[in-house]
RNA sequence: GGCCCCUUCGUCUAGCGGUUAGGACGCGGCCCUUUCACGGCUGAAGCACGGGUUCGAUUCCCGUAGGGGUCACCA
């Protein structure tokens, strides 16, 4: 060994090569948390040391691919902001040369034909099973000979598992992992109908791709081991591996439909919740850099390393997503806030745009997510009569609704209908009634927006202009007697 | 069940032999206050258990328990 002069060291077993890493997700479904998040580490870790994030499909399973999946996997890529650096790769169209690859290796005696059929499998399965002995499949076929090849009837390519020895892997997150050989199985490459299975496609397209690091979820640790046996008999390099451990429910079970394990585009459509919440909520979940917690994205980019990725599984927590969200809320610009609330108000024309982002910052520091804040916004295009919460009816006893004609007539005659001007009056009239402002604010918010709740009553005053903010107060007033 | 992996407040995490075990979410209290929020202050809450190693273990090693992953002609 040449010991390198200090200084020009690299490090690493695909140190020397700039990153290259991959997310592959299979279309069979939406994008759900954990693919996200694998993707967002994957990117993270690419942009890191200045290297290439690509996307794969993994759609060899042609049964369960569909089209609608891939769509909405995009999407909520691109909604996340991880698109990939260049045009996707699609698996199944590299058929032909995972094909060949399988071929190669035929030839060269790292894979065989096994003319085993499932139910011959099954048989044997179910006796290891019977019998309470690990299954292992040693297939009769494996050493075969040529001339004994059944001309009639199908066959699977199997790899050609080491019956001895022990494999390492020394994995970014896991360490150093170690497995018996033995307990690799001549697993399945090509189909009966000659189709490549997902285990040697991923590692053919990786290695043509370029792919310098696989970082995936840990449910890839055990077929790593397997997928080994293709790169060394086809003498590629291997890549660095980095298994992430998975992201679990609330209740710690697997992460299912009934756990939170919604597509992407749940959280950003059902839940309202920014791209940029999601994001940052997904980075501090089995990763952290000291006591950060809001972490922009450029941040992330500067300190992300898979060292302080953990080992093991976390839970998804929906109440600090809604916390991170609304931080993030508060911090969004008005306007792109009110493009994204106005179409969670039924029947309210774009005209109001402006008005819904003039009220934004008096209402996004009370909202959690764009449902909140459409809510919140509601009383702004409330039609009078104005339907009552019983809570606000509740405030609205006969002495309240007297106070409001003295409201209602005083606040006519102002001339500047101003935040400034309103508030001196109401604080005013509060102190020659010898009450506390809240005796008159309580009442009038109810008469304003129908609610117990809203933002600060004079911004309410001056959202809702001069003669609606008349009208509603005269509609609930006592006019006092003369 | 075999194999692999994991274990710090309820949750996400910091810690990398000597700390009053830190932060965040959530929860309680107080302050601010026209409501609700926001914000500020504050409180309760954790090293799974048992052995070692060591002058000293949350930290290192080994067990136990618990949890997770994986064992397809799915990916």
């Amino acid at each position: 060994m040449v010991l390198m002069a200090s200084g020009s060291a690299t490090s690493g077993a695909a140190g020397s090569k700039a990153v290259v890493t991959r997310f592959a997700p299979s279309p069979t479904g939406f994008l759900h948390i954990g693919g996200a998040r694998t993707a967002l580490f994957n990117w993270l870790f690419a942009r890191h040391h200045g290297g290439k994030y690509l996307l794969r499909i993994e759609d060899t399973d042609r049964a369960r691919s569909t089209e609608p999946a891939i769509e909405a996997i995009f999407d909520g890529l691109t909604w996340l902001g991880l698109e990939g650096d260049e045009a996707p790769v699609f698996q199944f169209a590299r058929s032909d040369r995972h094909a060949q690859v399988a071929a190669q290796m035929l030839d060269s005696g790292h894979a065989y034909r096994c003319y085993l059929t499932s139910e011959e499998l099954a048989e044997r399965r179910q006796k290891a099973q019977e019998e309470r002995r690990p299954f292992r499949l040693n297939s009769e076929w494996r050493d075969a000979a040529p001339s004994t090849w059944p001309a009639d009837k199908s066959y699977v390519v199997r790899m050609k598992a080491p019956r001895d020895g022990e494999t390492t892997i020394e994995d970014l997150v896991q360490g150093t992992v170690t497995v018996q050989n033995v307990e690799i199985d001549d697993y399945i490459i090509l189909r009966s109908d000659g189709t490549p299975t997902y285990m040697l496609a991923v590692v053919v397209d990786d290695n043509d791709m370029g792919v310098t690091h696989v970082l995936r979820g840990d449910d890839h640790l055990n077929n790593a081991f397997r997928q080994l046996l293709v790169i060394h008999a086809m003498n590629w390099d291997v890549p660095v591996y980095g298994h992430v451990p998975l992201i679990h429910g609330a209740d710690g079970a697997k992460l299912s439909k009934r756990h939170g394990a919604l597509g992407v585009d749940s959280y950003r459509d059902d839940l309202g919740i920014l791209p940029e919440a999601l994001f940052n909520y997904l980075l501090r979940l089995g990763w952290g850099h000291g006591d950060d917690e809001i972490i922009t994205r450029d941040q992330a980019v500067e300190w992300f390393d898979m060292v302080g990725v953990g080992k093991a599984p976390s839970r998804f927590d929906l109440a600090k997503v809604q916390n991170l969200n609304g931080h993030y809320l508060r911090e969004a610009d008005d306007d792109r806030l009110a493009g994204l609330v106005l179409p969670r108000l039924e029947g309210i024309a774009d005209a109001n745009l402006d008005l819904l982002a003039r009220a934004m910052p008096v209402l996004k520091v009370r909202a959690k997510d764009l449902n909140e804040l459409a809510e919140g916004s509601a009383f702004l295009f409330a039609k009078r009569p104005l339907a009552m919460s019983e809570k606000a009816l509740g405030l609205l006893s006969d002495e309240a609704r007297g106070r409001l004609g003295v409201i209602c007539e005083r606040l006519s005659g102002l001339t500047d209908w101003t935040l400034e001007e309103l508030e001196a009056n109401l604080k005013a009239m509060a102190e020659e009634l010898g009450l506390g402002l809240g005796k008159l604010a309580q009442p009038l918010r109810a008469a304003l927006t129908g609610q117990t709740t809203s933002p600060g009553i004079f911004d309410v005053l001056v959202l809702l202009g001069r003669e609606e903010s008349l009208a509603r107060i005269g509609a609930q007033a006592d006019v006092p007697v003369e």
